[in-house]
DNA sequence: GTTAGCACTCCCTCTTGATGAGTGCTAAAA
DNA sequence: TTTTAGCACTCATCAAGAGGGAGTGCTAAC
C-alpha cells in the first residue's frame, strides 16, 4: 500500500522526531537520509502520507508528525530491530541474577533495569499466588495464641501469614496438621484447590476444627491477588513531553491506580511475546499520548507474570522492544532454573 | 529578644507566606492582621526584622520571605500548635489499623495516610532486624536440597531466607536444630547475638555441622539492613517551589538514595519526639530548600523506626508537625498492642 | 515525475512600554 | 522618640508588536 520510497520517507521522519522529539521537516530528511530527492518531493510525499494518516501537522507551518498509525506501521514494518550486543546482555543477566535473596527482589531488580535501560517506566505484575504451585507448607504455634503459617511456592516465593486462634491448640495438633496439609497441597496450584481436597483435610482433622482449616486457607487466600510495582517513574520527567508538570502529575496518578495498570497488562498476557500498545490503543485516557511494550514472564513453561515499559508514544520502540525481551527472558530464565 | 510587635508581625508573613507562596508585603499584613500601625510602621519593623536576619527579600521591590532562621524561630516560639479534631483522630488510627496483615503493611499504610495527610513525601525507615526481639525461629527441610528459614520478631515480623545447602541433612536433624535454636535465641534481640550463644548451639549440634549454624546466621544477617521507603513523592510536583521539573527532578533523585536518607533520618532517632530539620540545618545539598519533620516510633518502649515528611521550607510546620506526631503515636500503640 | 521558486503561515524570541506592587527615605505629626 | 504620610525609585510581570526563521503548498518549468 505505500510504495518503497514513502516507506522511506515516513521511516526517516520517525526515526528523527523519535530522536530529537521536534517536528520534522522536508528539509531535514533531505539533507539527513539521502534519498537522492529534493525537499520538494518529499514535501508532496509527506503531504501524501498526511492525508492517508501516517503523518500530523501541529500547525500549518510545523514539520510533521507521527501519528498513531503512522507508529504502528513503523512499529509493524519499518523500524530496524535493535539487538543487544552479547556483552550487555550476559551484564544484564548477571546483574539480575545477582540478588540472591529470593524471587521477589530478582523481580524487582528486572523492573529497576528495564527501567535503567529504557529511562522509562517499567512495570512489573507479581506472579500471583493464584497461579503458582505448592512446593511446601509449614504450620507452626507459636507461644501465644499465634499460629504462623508459612508457604513456599514454586519458584521460590515464600509467603508468610500470622494468624490469631481463640481456641487453642496444641503444638501436636499443630505438627499433624501442618503434616497432612503439607502433603495433600504439594505440587498443585492454588487455583487447583477444589472443595474436595479441602473436605478431605478437613474430614482427617476433626478434632482440630474445620474452623482453623478454613482460617488459613482464608488467610492464604488474602493476597494471592495480583500486585504489581512501577520503578523509575522519575524518569517521565526527563521527557519533553512531560515537561508540563500538570501532564506528568495526571501519569504519575494514573500510575497509581494499580487496578487499572492490571487491567492494562493483563491485556497482554494472554498473547505471547512482545506487545506492543500505541497512544489511543490504550483505552486508560491519561495514557493516550503514551504507548506501552510488555512481554509476559515464565516459570517454567507457565506464564507467571508480565512486565512492561511505559514511555510516550515517541519511545524508541526498536530499543525499548528490545529490552523488555531481553528483561523478561533473563527473568524467566532466572526463576525457571533456580526453582 | 524580639519585641512583641515584631513578633506579631513576623508570625503574621510567615502565616501568610506559607498559605500563598508569595512574598508578603507591609500593605497585605497592615490589611489582613489587625496591629493598629499603618503599613509604614510595619515596613520599618520589617526592615529590622532583614537586618536581624529573619526576613528576606528575593529583589528590591518585592515583599519578604521568612529566612530559615525565620522559620526556626516560627517553629521554636511563634507558631500556633496544631490539633488534629478527635474525630479525624480515631479515623487515622483505624485507618492504620485496618490493615491486619502485618506490621510491616500497617508501617506501609501509616506511611501512605501521612503523605496524604500532609499533601508531602513521607519517609519510614523500617524496623531493622537488628534491634527486635527473637519471637520464634524454625527451620524446614524441603524436599530438595532447600533449608526454609522464618524467623518471627516480636511486633509480628516475619522474615523468611531459603537456603540451599550442598550437604544432605535429614528433616530430623533440621527440627532437632531448629527446636534448640529457638529455645536459644528465643527473646534476645539480633544485637545481643553474641559468640557465646552461637558456639554453644554449635557445640550441641556439631554432627549437623557448623556450617549449617553458620549459614542460617549469616542469612538472617543478610537482611538486617535498614529499609526506608518514600510515600507519596509525586505530592512534591504539586508545591510551587517544585513546579520548576529540574528542581523536581533533583530532588527525587535525593530521595532515591537511600544511604543518604537513612543518615538523614538517623540523626533523628536519638531524640525523642518530634524533630524539624529545617532548609540548611540538613546537611544534604539538594535538600537545601525543604524541611524535614521528623518523629520517633516504638514497640513498647523501645524505639525501632522512625517515620518523616519531607516538604519545602514553606511547609505547614504546625500541621505537619501535628500529623508526624499522631501517625507516629497511632502506629506506635498499633504494634505495640498486637505484639 | 521532479524540482526550483515564491508567497504565505505561524511559532518563537526579543524589545518596548505600561502597570503595579512594594520598598526606603524624609519630614511632619503625635 | 515613635509613628505616619508622602514620594521617588526599583523591578517583576504582562501585553503588544516587530523581526526572523522554519516550514508549507502551489505553480510552472524541467
Amino acid at each position: 500500500m505505500l510504495d518503497e520510497r514513502k516507506r522511506l520517507v515516513l521511516r526517516a521522519i520517525i526515526d528523527s522526531y523519535i530522536e530529537t522529539a521536534e517536528p520534522v521537516g522536508s528539509r531535514t530528511i533531505a539533507r539527513k537520509h539521502d534519498l537522492g530527492v529534493s525537499p520538494a518531493t518529499i514535501r508532496n510525499e509527506m503531504a501524501d502520507l498526511e492525508e492517508t494518516g501516517y503523518l500530523q501537522q501541529p500547525h500549518v507551518s510545523a514539520g510533521r508528525v507521527p501519528s498513531d498509525k503512522g507508529y504502528r506501521f513503523y512499529v509493524d514494518a519499518l523500524m530496524e530491530p535493535y539487538v543487544f550486543p552479547g556483552m550487555e546482555l550476559q551484564k544484564l543477566h548477571e546483574e539480575i541474577s545477582s540478588v540472591q535473596l529470593s524471587p521477589e527482589r530478582s523481580i524487582h531488580e528486572a523492573a529497576r533495569l528495564l527501567a535503567l535501560l529504557t529511562q522509562s517506566v517499567s512495570l512489573i505484575v507479581a506472579p500471583s499466588t493464584d497461579q503458582l504451585v505448592f512446593k511446601h507448607l509449614q504450620l507452626a504455634a507459636l507461644e501465644d495464641t499465634g499460629i504462623l503459617v508459612t508457604l513456599v511456592l514454586h519458584p521460590g516465593i515464600v509467603k508468610n501469614r500470622l494468624i490469631r486462634t481463640k481456641r487453642d491448640y496444641s503444638p501436636e495438633q499443630i505438627a499433624d496438621l501442618s503434616t497432612a496439609l503439607n502433603q495433600k497441597l504439594k505440587g498443585i496450584t492454588y487455583r487447583e484447590l477444589g472443595p474436595t481436597i479441602f473436605t478431605e483435610v478437613i474430614r482427617d482433622f476433626e478434632e482440630i476444627g474445620r474452623a482453623l482449616v478454613e482460617i488459613i486457607l482464608q488467610g492464604l487466600a488474602e493476597d494471592k491477588g495480583e500486585q504489581i510495582y512501577a520503578s523509575g517513574t522519575v524518569n517521565i520527567l526527563s521527557q519533553p513531553e512531560f515537561r508540563d508538570v500538570d501532564r506528568a502529575i495526571a501519569l504519575f496518578e494514573a500510575l497509581e491506580q494499580k487496578e487499572h495498570l492490571l487491567n492494562l497488562l493483563g491485556r497482554a498476557a494472554k498473547s505471547s511475546g512482545v506487545q506492543v500498545a500505541i497512544g489511543h490503543e490504550n483505552v486508560s485516557s491519561a495514557m493516550q499520548s503514551c504507548s506501552l511494550v510488555t512481554c509476559t514472564y515464565y516459570v517454567g513453561n507457565d506464564v507467571v507474570g508480565t512486565i512492561g515499559v511505559i514511555g510516550p508514544t515517541r519511545m524508541d520502540y526498536a530499543r525499548v522492544m528490545a529490552a523488555v525481551d531481553v528483561v523478561s527472558r533473563s527473568l524467566s530464565t532466572l526463576l525457571t532454573e533456580d526453582k
